[in-house]
DNA sequence: TTGTTATATATAAGAGACTAATATATACAG
DNA sequence: CTGTATATATTAGTCTCTTATATATAACAA
């Protein structure tokens, strides 16, 4: 729904806020996470999502434990105490990203920052 | 401030909003204003603008004419009908984009779109 | 008159992130 | 026994932007 360009960037700060406001998630449940929350506007593939958890875990962001569920190995990813900073900075940065966006989407009549 | 990262993928839809709210400009005044508007938060460099204003040229998006001003050449970038359609449809996107980032940073308790 | 800052446009090499395609495998329903 | 949902993962290629660089005028200060 919304092009792809437009949210691409956003993924790695999306996949952190989600561990740091969900808890330990494996990759598919972080697929069907974004598709729910934005009601399919925003499609976090896995060809984007893994080499993002990768970095991540080289970047000793998330560490991964292998569970077994209905017979299906799943690879849960958990904050570390760097991830969850990493991701508090980005999600302030992505607060600060929505409020630059909101200025130029709607700006306000009479205030033009001149 | 913003990580380039974020943003990079919105700049298109930037150009076309300002060229669509506040007409006809040229592309130092367009980086000018990004920085007024974001103060400073989002950059609007030359290596991004330039090949977005040659590609939306390339579309028929926006049409140049040069003007001499204080003996210095303007280049100034206006929107075509098309280019006025396109901007209507990127603006509709950015706001749905806003939208989706702001259901993902501040969630709503008892809201988990289950 | 020399240096600096602001104005003004533009290109090119390279980096980086993502898309689209592909591969593999289990569970369960009909 | 076929299709759908669940589940993880890689790769080639594309696209966009960053960083660096080039050029040139105007205004102002020292």
């Amino acid at each position: 729904m919304i092009s792809n360009q437009l949210y691409s960037g956003s993924l790695k700060t999306i996949v952190l806020k989600l561990l740091e406001e969900e808890g330990p998630m494996h990759g598919y449940a972080l697929t069907q996470r974004v598709e729910k929350i934005t009601g399919g506007k925003i499609k976090l593939t896995y060809g984007a999502l893994y080499p993002i958890l990768h970095k991540l875990e080289r970047e000793n962001a998330v560490v991964t434990s292998r569970e077994v569920c209905n017979n299906r190995v799943r690879i849960y990813y958990s904050l570390t105490p760097e991830g969850r900073s990493a991701a508090a900075e980005k999600i302030r940065e992505l607060k600060e990203f929505i409020e630059s966006l909101q200025r130029i989407a709607e700006p306000q009549a009479g205030l033009d920052y001149a």
